[in-house]
DNA sequence: TCTGGGGTCCTAGGACCC
DNA sequence: TCTGGGGTCCTAGGACCC
C-alpha cells in the first residue's frame, strides 16, 4: 500500500492579535497583554500564563490578570499582518489553504529538489515569518491535514511539530479528547459521561455506538479521525459562503429607533464588504440575541442575488418587524445579519425598466457594470413589468 | 462563567416537484 | 382519490471553530 509522506503543514500564528500589539510597540513585549473592551479577544502568552482566555470578560481578566496591559484591537493593522504572512506561505508552498485571519494548511510534497523537504520547508517558514513580518508562529506537520493540525496544537507557541507515519497512532491515541478537531464542550462532556477521556477510548468504540451518542455526521466522522482516516485534500481558494457583522447592544432596553439605526449601520458595513469582494448574496439573515442569553434567527431568501443596502436592509427590517414581539418579550442584548447564499458578481442579475429604447437599457447597463467594476452581467428584461424592476443603484 | 465578532457545517421539518 | 419514492430548496436551531 501506498503511505504518502508527511508533507501536510499546518501553520498557526501564535496569539495573533496580541503578538501584532507586541511587535509595534516594544514596551509591550514580555508583558501580558489583553486585546478588546468588553472582552477578551486575544490574550498574549503571558497572559495566558494567569488563566486569562479568549472570550472571557474584561472584569474577570484583569482579576486574573493585575499588572495585564489592554488594548484596544485594532483590526487593519491584523489583516495587514494577515496579508503579508500569506504572501511568505504563498512564496513557500505551491498549494495554501486559509483556514481564517491566522492559520493555513499548506501542501509541499514533491518539493525535496526545489526548496527541501517537509521539515526544512517547516523551518523555513517559521524563520521567514519572524524575519518578514515579525511574528512567531507554529507549524505541525503530518500525512494528514487533521493530524497537522492537532500536531500544531500541541506544539504552541513558536513550535514545531512533525508527527511521522510510523507514529500516527501512538501519538493520536494518547491525547484528551478534546484536542480532536469538532469536539468541543457538548461532545467532550457526552463522552465523558461514557468514561471516555482520550482518543484511544474513542478508537475501542464501534461507529454505530459513536453514531447513537453523537448523531450521524459527528459519529462518523469522529470514528474515521479516531482510526486515522482523513483524505481531504489541500484545497487553495475556498471561498466563504456568507457575510455578517453584529452588535452587542448592552443590557437596559432599547428604542425601536435605536435598534432600527443599529440594523442600518450593520447592512451598510456587510453590504459594502460585499461589494468589495464582488459577491452578492441571496440570503439575508438577522441574528438576536436576548437578556436571557438564548438567540434566535430569522433568514428570508430573495429570488436575486444583491449587494445593494437598500434591498438588503429591507429585507432585514421585513425580518425585525416580525420579531417584534419576541423582542419585547425577551429582551433584546444583541443584532447582526449576515448574507448567506453568495454568489460572484459575474452571475449577478440585474433588472431594469425598460421603455423600449435598448440603445438606454445598453448605456445604463454598461454604466454600472463600470462603476462597480463587474466582469459580466446578467441582463434581465421584463416587458411591460416596470412595477417590479429593481434598478441597481450606487450606494 | 454569564458572552465579542466573525465564520463553518449538520439536522430536521415542510413545501414543492417529478 | 389515494398513495410511493426521491430530490431540491428554504427555514430555524445547534455545535463548533478562531
Amino acid at each position: 500500500m501506498f503511505v504518502p509522506e508527511a508533507a501536510i503543514l499546518h501553520a498557526d500564528l501564535d496569539a495573533f492579535f496580541a503578538s501584532v500589539e507586541q511587535r509595534d510597540d516594544p514596551r509591550l513585549r514580555g508583558r501580558p497583554v489583553i486585546v478588546g473592551g468588553g472582552v477578551v479577544l486575544a490574550a498574549s502568552y503571558e497572559a495566558k500564563a494567569c488563566g486569562v482566555r479568549t472570550a472571557m470578560g474584561a472584569a474577570r481578566a484583569r482579576r486574573l490578570c493585575a499588572d495585564a496591559v489592554v488594548v484596544p484591537p485594532r483590526m487593519s493593522a491584523y489583516t495587514e499582518a494577515s496579508r503579508a504572512v500569506y504572501e511568505v506561505f504563498e512564496d513557500w508552498a505551491p498549494v495554501v489553504e486559509s483556514l481564517s485571519i491566522d492559520e493555513a494548511f499548506l501542501d509541499v510534497r514533491g518539493l525535496e529538489r526545489i526548496t527541501g523537504t517537509p521539515v526544512e520547508i517547516a523551518w523555513k517558514l517559521k524563520r521567514s515569518v519572524l524575519e518578514r513580518v515579525g511574528l512567531p508562529i507554529t507549524v505541525g506537520v503530518a500525512r494528514t491535514k487533521f493530524l497537522a493540525k492537532v500536531a500544531s496544537g500541541v506544539a504552541k507557541p513558536n513550535g514545531l511539530l512533525v508527527v511521522s507515519p510510523e507514529r500516527e497512532l501512538s501519538f493520536l491515541h494518547a491525547l484528551p479528547v478534546e484536542r480532536l478537531w469538532g469536539v468541543g464542550a457538548v461532545t467532550a462532556q457526552k463522552l465523558h459521561e461514557r468514561g471516555i477521556t482520550n482518543v484511544g477510548e474513542v478508537a475501542r468504540l464501534g461507529e454505530s455506538t459513536l453514531v447513537q451518542m453523537l448523531g450521524r455526521a459527528s459519529g462518523r466522522q469522529l470514528h474515521a479521525l479516531a482510526h486515522n482516516r482523513d483524505a481531504r485534500r489541500v484545497e487553495p481558494g475556498r471561498r466563504r459562503g456568507s457575510i455578517g457583522a453584529q452588535h452587542a447592544l448592552g443590557r437596559g432596553p432599547r428604542s425601536p429607533a435605536e435598534v432600527d439605526a443599529a440594523l442600518a449601520g450593520l447592512v451598510d458595513r456587510v453590504t459594502r464588504r460585499m461589494r468589495a469582494a464582488g459577491r452578492p448574496g441571496r440570503t439575508v439573515v438577522l441574528r438576536l440575541r436576548f437578556s436571557d442569553y438564548s438567540r434566535a434567527t430569522r433568514s428570508h431568501t430573495l429570488p436575486h442575488a444583491t449587494y445593494q443596502t437598500a434591498g438588503v436592509l429591507a429585507t432585514a427590517r421585513g425580518l425585525l418587524t416580525a420579531a417584534l414581539p419576541m423582542i419585547e418579550r425577551r429582551g433584546l442584548t444583541l443584532v447582526g445579519v449576515a448574507v448567506g447564499n453568495l454568489e460572484s458578481d459575474d452571475s449577478l442579475q440585474l433588472v431594469l425598466p425598460f421603455d423600449g429604447d435598448r440603445q438606454a437599457l445598453d448605456a445604463a447597463v454598461d454604466e454600472i457594470r463600470g462603476r462597480y467594476g463587474l466582469h459580466a452581467l446578467t441582463r434581465a428584461v421584463l416587458l411591460g413589468r416596470r412595477d417590479i424592476a429593481m434598478p441597481l443603484l450606487p450606494d
